[in-house]
DNA sequence: ATTAGTACTTATGTACTACATATAAAAGTA
DNA sequence: TACTTTTATATGTAGTACATAAGTACTAAT
């Protein structure tokens, strides 16, 4: 008798390296209270010798933690502790090809999320020439637009929803979002058509009330909502 | 006289290392569609003849897309390209304590966006057995309970609220999140009260509508939202 | 003939050495 | 004191050597 059937949801024992672990611990010591931000840390030949491993296999983790954006080297100077850019790791990560169905929808489904629940900042921050600039978007287009210019405004359009929120990271995080966007859209069925155009929305957003845009909002966005069903 | 002045706002060339540039020929060699998740790559030697650098050099770019999961390397075999953990390498760069003001108040933000936009994925998503568990979140509150003890059922109930969408994502990305929230509320004005409690929440998802939860998400939040502003 | 066991081969993992390179810090100079 | 030169040092890169695990092929046994 074959054993495969005792084996399934036994996954092999994850046999870490020693970049794994050298790794791990100096995340652990980085992330020592004490120290902060511009702090120069010991020798790479100090490290590994504290470490037990040889040079080599500490720059490999090191490179890990350049990499991340946790620190930085200089040469002569030594290494010293930098702040992170939180959104670059993510970005060298997201590519729509690689990643399964469900991580596709759930992320799909987080931008609809961030979408929904933009009304609050988006009724606190936006400026008459907010206003004006979705305006100018939205009247720069044409019904009989192609696809590629439809899209680019659609993009140009909630990109701007973004930007008037004045949240940089939201805004960066919804732009690395797009390729998922953008891959999931393209088997979206078409004859689903919402009722809420980008103009009245905007409308809302100028003379109209947090409840009504949301409830805009949901409209608009309804034949997303419909395309993910599809996908369950 | 000194030429500091002229040099405010001029950055260094960032001058890549090696490992720099094989991690972005790799990536991008990663990235063609050709290639598919289980994919044996070229031997280290291969690659690194082929790109001109040491094993060395390659071995330490190599190192930052395995931590990234976008690939595997077993002994013999070789590599293999795989799907790579899209929410980990996020994880290993969220240190409040690493971020600055900014940032932390954008992803606290972030998260305030989120809750306001779950509304509609609960109550598509929601089941009886759901609102039995909030309940019973609830319930064990007391309101003569201290600190610790509120915070983790505040982060138990919220919790919950993303598990019921069934997004993994999601919650995962919440999770996360959780520290950067702690760190930031750590400093909240107290005396600023919502009206709407966790029990009144519940009572909304059960019996309520999507619009009236969202008002009263907002409510809920205010505090939250009131400290966002004092810390611009 | 299938299975079990063995030796062999090969690609990754680790260590060590050597030298190039940039640069902060020290020493020297006007 | 201000400027230049030298020196020391930490990172960056290359190369060699060997350990280790795991496919592969071959052999022996039931």
């Amino acid at each position: 008798m074959s054993t495969t059937k005792l084996k399934k949801g036994l996954e092999p024992i994850a046999v870490n390296t020693r970049a794994d672990m050298v790794e791990i611990r100096l995340r652990e010591y980085l992330n020592k209270k004490e120290l902060k931000t511009g702090d120069v840390l010991p020798t790479e030949m100090e490290l590994s010798e504290a470490l037990g491993v040889s040079r080599n296999v500490l720059r490999e983790a090191l490179s890990r933690l350049r990499m991340l954006g946790l620190v930085e080297s200089k040469k002569k100077r030594g290494m010293v502790l930098t702040n992170p850019d939180i959104l670059g790791s993510f970005e060298r990560v997201l590519n729509p090809q690689r990643m399964d169905n469900d991580t596709l929808k759930n992320l799909f489904e987080l931008r609809l999320v961030l979408e929904l629940g933009l009304a609050d900042l988006l009724f606190v921050r936006k400026t008459p020439k907010d206003i004006k600039d979705l305006e100018a978007i939205v009247k720069n287009g044409k019904p009989e637009d192609d696809d590629v210019f439809r899209v680019s405004r659609e993009i140009a359009f909630h990109g701007k929803l973004y930007e008037i929120t004045g949240n940089d990271t939201l805004k960066r995080f919804q732009i690395m979002l797009l390729p998922v966007f953008d891959y999931v859209v393209k088997n979206e069925n078409r004859s689903v058509k919402s009722n809420v155009t980008h103009g009245d929305l905007v409308r809302i957003l100028k003379d109209g009330t947090k409840e009504e845009f949301v409830v805009g909002m949901r409209e608009h966005l309804r034949p997303h909502f419909e395309l993910l069903k599809n996908l369950k």
